[in-house]
DNA sequence: CGTCGGATTGAAGATACTCAACATGAGTGG
DNA sequence: CCACTCATGTTGAGTATCTTCAATCCGACG
């Protein structure tokens, strides 16, 4: 079967059987099973050995001084935690699962091998973490332009996509296992406003979010709500625009 | 003389003398000047060579729906506007001159064939990019958990070391040739509030801001008021500490 | 001297935060 | 099966931060 990783850097390319199925393997290497709340890769540690999750879901986060968390990015599966090991000392940001997550261990060396061997993979890869700084670029937009209602749509309609596109979006809903708080971490508030923005979304119709799962109910209020421009996933490539937008469906 | 690329990757990596003169030679392509102002680089616009600022100041920025534009990124000498050429169809944001700006205009197939015969400038690039997915992601946290008063600093202070690493901040003072509107723009704050805030750094003995160069007065004072935490810039490396710590001072 | 962009100030109002209380609901143990 | 606990969610009231709008000031420059 297709694992996440696959079908999210075909989106950038078309692998070649072969490639498919080494980077398929990718999914194969020894798993590592962490709990809710459990830090997958804590700040300031070195790491050897390249986490691929697999299944659940992570949050990078970074703790202020004064201890506040501020979470910058979700992990999903087929979303790779710290590729950055090959050039930085250690993770200047925690990495911690949000849910019963599984993360494929794959040595460092191995990764270094299949880029060396198969430069599809490694501009594919590259597409990958380029469309990751777009999003946190997008991101900080949001968070320095966009208010509070605003800001919690776009991220909402944001992970609808990204789940639609490793095929895990069935009936326009999908995971987000994070209590308000967590959510309030991630969108730059707190959690009694967040609580009270959640309540403007959910009394638009737009959507329904109750025990770790959105419900879209309305996508296209939703995206007009967010005031959402794809351009930035970089979702479009001229060969297989066709397989991409029928996985996105009507979003993009 | 050694380019600012190259005192920026050296940070990193020490290169060969060849290394060194061939990632050197990048800066005396042809140069392209432009105007304050002036867009280097439109959204939606496909790009066949890469811009290395040479001289200047330019920014990265998104417009809103609104009309409203958000700074999400300073580009200062040494910096690659658009390595994600490669492997992306098109820009997804704008890059405008502040200044008058000096980009050289290096083929993309020069900068491929530069990857693939020196490894150690490949790894040199790969880490800066990401040390500038962190810088964003910190800009995140920023925005996010931080008030005015503090996120400003924090601008303020990363951008002292970053010019003092490319040796061009002579008695903490560096170039930031924006309006008090561009730099609200930059924070993510009104220009009016961008003003009060500055006016709080002043009396507080903190910087000095006019005519588009900042001076930083108290380094530790505002380092202090910007809670500064430096891990996120990845600039301590094993083999030269000395070097790169030498030129940054006190700072980190 | 007049003009113009940028900087500064004031005042009113909106958005978001703090603190504190209360509600709900899923366990857990009696 | 109920009472209790604990985490999460919800609500209210008061406050702080930030925005909006509009007026004024300043300095560079023709």
């Amino acid at each position: 079967m297709t694992t996440a990783l696959t079908m999210k850097l075909e989106q950038f390319t078309r692998f070649t059987d072969d490639e498919r199925r080494r980077v398929d393997r990718l999914s194969r290497y020894p798993v590592e099973h962490y709990d809710p709340g459990e830090v997958i890769l804590a700040e300031g540690q070195p790491v050897d050995k390249i986490h691929l999750v697999i299944a659940g879901f992570a949050t990078r986060s970074k703790t202020l001084p004064n201890g506040a968390r501020q979470i910058v990015a979700f992990m999903i599966p087929g979303d790779l935690c710290d590729l950055e090991v090959f050039v930085l000392e250690g993770m200047d940001h925690d990495i911690v699962a949000a849910t019963e997550t599984a993360c494929a261990l794959i040595p460092a060396a191995d990764v270094m091998t299949l880029l060396s061997e198969l430069s599809t993979v490694t501009l594919a890869l590259w597409w990958s973490t380029m469309t990751d700084s777009a999003v946190l670029r997008s991101r900080i937009v949001d968070q320095g332009g966009r208010e509070a209602k605003e800001r919690l749509a776009h991220l909402f309609y944001e992970l609808l996509i990204r789940y639609r596109l490793i095929g895990q979006a069935v009936d326009n809903a999908f995971p987000l296992p994070l209590t308000q708080e967590g959510l309030a971490a991630a969108s730059g508030m707190t959690a009694v406003h967040l609580n009270r923005t959640l309540q403007q979304l959910r009394s638009d119709g737009l959507i329904e979010f109750s025990r770790g799962r959105v419900s879209v109910l309305n996508v296209c209020g939703l995206k007009k709500a967010a005031r959402f421009e794809s351009n930035y996933l970089h979702l479009i490539r001229t060969e297989q625009t066709t397989e991409v937008s029928r996985r996105a469906g009507d979003l993009i």
